[in-house]
DNA sequence: GTAGGGTTAG
């Protein structure tokens, strides 16, 4: 190695070269010129010089670069060049970059100087190529040697423990980092931040952002993120609230995680103010961007805006389509949504798993058996994906929803995984709609083996004996579930209402303005009765009104929410309600009555698809 | 004066 054998005046000129260098052209010519001139050939014009093809996307390809790498790879072992560690570190990082693991840690174990930026460097290759548990590994495996961890190795370790979920690595890192004086920079913090969501700790991820001396707009971003991906939805549209106050500027990353809780809580008026803002200054609809703008809209039941928004659209992935195609599914319209599959696959987008789940679940809403079925098949044959559990809960509904009970059982009989909750869900609910009390008897059971500490079995299992009218075995049902002391996941329903979102529980009593809403649910009732409502439903039982009645101290949520927004808002304006749950039949039947009533538009979410109540009808056709 | 860093979707 020739360090300062270099004139001073000359080494600029070299390196001024490579940053100016634009084409792969430009970077041969500099590489030959290296190679020429001898005084050129030092370790910093090298290290440059390989750093330049592994980080210059714009001068050239991965596999260009490689080629590059591979040649210089040469040079360096006939000179020797290589046995100097920036220029290795260099060489590594170059092989990382183009994904090429085993040349790394060829490299790594070749070498008799490794340094804490050859481990790093390892680690993040690993990392990088989606094999976390190598990168731990390799981590660990420095422990051994007298190398300590500094700021940018936990940053990528961290990261690669958020991949694995695993809390206790987690901890031990973070111990790791205080036995070792690591500081709490910037960058630490948010990947420990980060780190400690995905691992499930909300608590701990929180004071760590809260102890962060500096924070950025991606300490905001991962906590956002990270709380919406734990589905804290109404959390993380609180911090970015104080993001704002705090004077924050969000970028497109923050949008998207803001995007998203909008889509999980069905909260359109912030959604549209996120779209607005995006126009407002100088972000483009595309990419995440607008897939979560896309999203948003489909889960607000705002279909024809998460159209709006697609069409715009330069680039359409598979995330557009699937967007959509969920979306259109769970709003009832099923053969667009088959539309837009068929559309995908002509201009060459490849579906993935959960494109399948909203073709299927499409299939499913609009009864087609047939269509599933080939579906179904092709998801294998044709498209070489392995289905999933819940690929086989959506054939399982096709066919149950259709009243096809043999085919359902049979195709439980032969699927090759343990059907879980969701399929005998499914089974347990055609045995419902179609009155098959002795097969849900049996189905119930199955269904509590595998979810044995949850309500929905029971619950589902008591309505089928009073449809039934078997009113004694309904109790009965009734009665195990309090001696169980079951789990009851409780009904909640929210609405919101310029931009604040209220939420209800069943028999809820804590909103502000509770007795002008018990009282105009009374009215409703009332209203209900004299305009004999109940004489055009057969589906539900026949004392409705004096059920209800007597059962006015425990309302369901939907109920309370629609009875506040039509407290709240101008006449005829549209009420949107999302409800954690599915919609039950009185409830549905009641919702139809007040869309005629008082004519109003009820767009309800439940768990599973949306309800448009219009004049006295819902979009599902009582088919849910 | 040289090498290694965090957040975003269905």
């Amino acid at each position: 190695m020739q360090k300062n054998y270099t004139p001073p005046q000359q080494l600029p000129s070299i390196l001024r070269s490579l940053e100016s260098c634009k084409s792969m052209e430009d970077l041969k010519q500099i590489h030959s010129i290296i190679l020429k001139t001898k005084h050129f050939q030092t370790q910093l014009v090298w290290t440059k010089f390989i750093s330049f093809c592994a980080l210059s996307p714009s001068a050239c390809t991965k596999a260009k670069a490689l080629r590059e790498g591979e040649g210089i790879h040469c040079y360096s072992v006939k000179t020797g060049v290589l046995s100097d560690v920036y220029v290795k570190n260099t060489l590594m990082r170059l092989y990382a970059v183009c994904g090429l693991c085993h040349a790394v840690k060829k490299l790594f174990e070749g070498s008799a100087q490794r340094d804490l930026v050859s481990w790093t460097t390892l680690i993040q290759a690993y990392a990088n190529m989606d094999l976390p548990e190598e990168a731990v590994r390799v981590f660990l495996e420095m422990g051994e040697t007298e190398l300590r961890a500094d700021e940018m190795t936990m940053v990528i370790v961290l990261s690669a423990c958020s991949k694995l979920k695993d809390l206790n690595l987690g901890r031990k890192l973070h111990w790791y980092m205080s036995d070792n004086k690591v500081n709490l920079d910037v960058f630490v913090g948010n990947a420990l931040v980060d780190m400690y969501l995905k691992c499930g700790d909300v608590d701990f991820a929180c004071k760590v952002f809260k102890e962060m001396p500096e924070k950025n707009v991606v300490s905001w971003n991962s906590l956002i993120a990270g709380l919406t991906h734990q589905g804290k939805c109404k959390e993380a549209l609180n911090v970015f609230r104080r993001m704002q106050s705090e004077g924050v500027k969000p970028d497109n990353v923050t949008l998207v995680g803001v995007l998203n809780s909008c889509a999980n809580l069905g909260v359109l008026e912030l959604g549209e103010w996120v779209h607005s803002y995006i126009g407002r200054n100088p972000i483009k609809p595309d990419g995440f961007i607008g897939n979560a703008l896309v999203d948003m809209y489909a889960k607000c039941g705002r279909i024809d805006q998460a159209f709006e928004v697609f069409k715009n659209m330069k680039k359409r992935d598979v995330f557009s389509y699937t967007s959509m195609i969920v979306g259109l599914a769970m709003n009832g319209q099923g053969e667009k949504a088959l539309q837009f599959f068929s559309e995908m696959s002509m201009v060459g987008v490849k579906p993935n798993g959960v494109t399948f789940i909203g073709v299927l679940s499409a299939c499913s809403h609009v009864g087609l058996v047939e269509e599933g079925k080939r579906h179904f098949k092709e998801i294998s044959s044709l498209y070489k994906i392995e289905p999933q559990m819940e690929h086989y809960g959506c054939m399982v509904d096709i066919f149950g929803r259709a009243g096809l009970i043999a085919e359902a059982l049979e195709f439980v009989r032969i699927m090759p995984i343990e059907p879980d909750a969701f399929v005998w869900g499914s089974l347990l609910g055609a045995c419902k709609t179609y009155g098959r009390v002795e097969l849900a008897e049996t189905i119930m059971k199955k269904l509590i083996e595998v979810e044995p500490d949850k309500d929905g079995a029971y619950v589902v299992m008591s309505n089928i004996y009073s449809s039934a009218n078997r009113q004694k075995d309904a109790i009965q049902i009734r009665k195990t579930m309090k001696q169980r002391k079951m789990k009851k996941i409780p009904g909640c329903s929210v609405i919101e209402l310029n931009g604040v979102i209220h939420e209800f529980r069943r028999g809820d009593k804590s909103h502000l303005r509770t007795k002008e809403i018990y009282s105009m649910l009374d009215e409703v009732m009332n209203r209900l009765t004299v305009e004999g409502f109940m004489t055009k439903t057969s589906d539900v039982s026949v004392d409705l009104v004096h059920v209800e009645k007597a059962q006015s101290l425990c309302q369901h949520s939907e109920r309370l929410a629609i009875a506040f927004g039509l407290i709240s808002t101008k006449s005829r304006t549209p009420l949107r309600i999302i409800k954690n749950l599915r919609v039950c039949s009185d409830c549905h039947c009641v919702t139809k009555f007040i869309s005629r009533v008082y004519q109003r538009e009820i767009i309800v979410r439940d768990r599973n698809r949306f309800h448009h109540f219009i004049d006295g009808s819902c979009s599902c056709n009582d088919f849910w």
